[in-house]
DNA sequence: GTCCATCTGTGCGAATTCTCACAACAAGAT
DNA sequence: ATCTTGTTGTGAGAATTCGCACAGATGGAC
């Protein structure tokens, strides 16, 4: 049995459609397809119904995918494995992070640790969706609560709170019973920025709700409205001014998050420490 | 990283020397030795030291080994699984005896179960050496002794025992002070059969040790000596005459095994109850 | 309705990979 | 000493695999 053709199946069964499997393995949706077709082949046994649009698993093609899965987690394993084998700082070192955080606190300071650790490539992805530490998307994370995930080793490493934000001009011209907001889809109603936010907002009107933290706050710059962020965010931009309310501010905790078996690899400790400074 | 670069590195951790690894995989050890280098490039990772006539396992290696090491397992759980999922009577299976049991009672017989079954197709190995059920070296295996490891199902099938075995002519020219014998060679020296034998010739003349039953029944049939042999083999054979001695007589139980993944499924069920059949 | 994004399927040329045959070498048996 | 067996290494041609480009089809957004 060839073991590529596995991990072809096993992806086509997490991902759920060729083309992702195609994407999370770095090849052609064909390659999958054919792939997966050769294991068919190999096992003389139907593992997916094509239909027009999507392979769906039969139910063979289910228990397979069922017994197969921990290759997949022992190869991560493997992969990680490798990395903490490197005994000496260098290659390259995958961040997750939330947009905000990594545009504004860490991406501008990144020079000073490739200043220090010249043999160090830093990818530093900004997702809104958390990436798999356990299947290495990222070998450091920073998130906003702490993780539950076994295996993972989370450290608290800073805290920020939240202020709502509009332009200068927007304050001279609107008075606060008139105030519109700029918030989350509704898909974020749950996080407490968001909670906090709309409490106060109370029946005055949003008029604009986006996924992207950095579009809220383009659009409270240009007079929009007021938008509830972070004040790292808020308070280094002049064409933003904070309008203060009373209560007991909200804030987010952040969280480093590191998978166990790379906890003492010197490249990740010293990433990991790089990172710690700029949160502080 | 490819995961057919790990099956090879897995499988020459496992056996030892390119040459095995790629018996074992059924490939030309020049591939075995292309994708181990393919990996340790892709990882940047020394995993063995190329010596003149052996490939030795680095640190690293070993580490990554052992890590590893349970995708093996798994794929195999995967292949049983496969076989498993076979609804229908049909398809190869491989049975692993011991020569003798092999080659007596079972393949005899075997155009039975093929005219009742024309879709099986048997491979039957008869080896010393245990083949395993958990590598899927075999999927049903006959053997002397319960084995102990874990995930297999033994059901005792047959019993049978020794007696001593020489040419009817040896018999008549020579006395029993004067008996010559024909034994195991001395790594079999503590299975019961031979102790029993080594017992009875006491401080008379072991002539021939030989690995295979089948050389040792030769040898009795050409007049050299006595050799202690089943009874399935010796009473069937007119060249061969039984020569009776006290005592409680020695034998061995015949276990049937296979592993607990492909208990259930059908041709398995069935050549099982042919092998039972056979032992009977 | 139209456009756009996403998914799977097909054909072909290019790149890769595998096997085969042969070589060199060591160890053990004869 | 010679022969056999088993190991790794090298080079070349054949077979395989992959990616690309394009097509068809569907569902959602506008």
């Amino acid at each position: 049995m060839d073991w590529t053709d596995l991990q072809h199946f096993l992806a086509l069964a997490r991902e759920g459609t060729l083309s992702a499997a195609a994407r999370s393995l770095g090849v052609d949706h064909v390659t999958v397809a054919r792939r997966v077709a050769a294991l068919e082949a190999s096992m003389s046994l139907k593992l997916v119904d094509r239909r027009p649009r999507s392979y769906e698993l039969t139910e063979d093609g289910k228990r397979i995918a069922k017994i197969g899965a921990p290759m997949a987690e022992t190869a991560f394993a493997v992969a990680r494995a490798v990395q903490a084998s490197k005994s000496e700082i260098g290659g390259e070192i995958t961040i997750s992070a939330p947009p905000s955080l990594a545009n504004l606190l860490i991406a501008p300071k990144l020079i000073r640790l490739l200043q220090q650790h010249p043999g160090i490539r830093i990818k530093l992805i900004g997702e809104k969706r958390t990436a798999s530490l356990n299947r290495r998307e990222a070998d450091l994370a920073l998130r906003l609560s702490r993780p539950t995930e076994p295996g993972l080793i989370a450290r608290k490493v800073g805290y920020f709170e939240f202020a709502l934000y509009g332009s200068p001009d927007y304050f001279k011209t609107t008075p606060p019973h008139a105030f519109a907001f700029v918030a989350y889809d509704s898909s974020m109603d749950e996080v407490p920025q968001q909670r906090w936010l709309m409490r106060f907002a109370a029946s005055r009107e949003i008029v604009l709700r986006t996924n992207d933290l950095e579009n809220q706050a383009a659009a409270a710059r240009t007079g929009l409205g007021l938008a509830a962020l972070p004040k790292f965010l808020g308070e280094t931009d002049p064409l933003l001014e904070r309008f203060d309310i009373g209560g007991r501010p909200v804030g987010r905790e952040v969280w480093l998050v590191v998978h166990r078996d790379l906890r003492r690899t010197p490249t990740v400790r010293a990433v990991a420490g790089f990172i710690e400074d700029c949160l502080a």
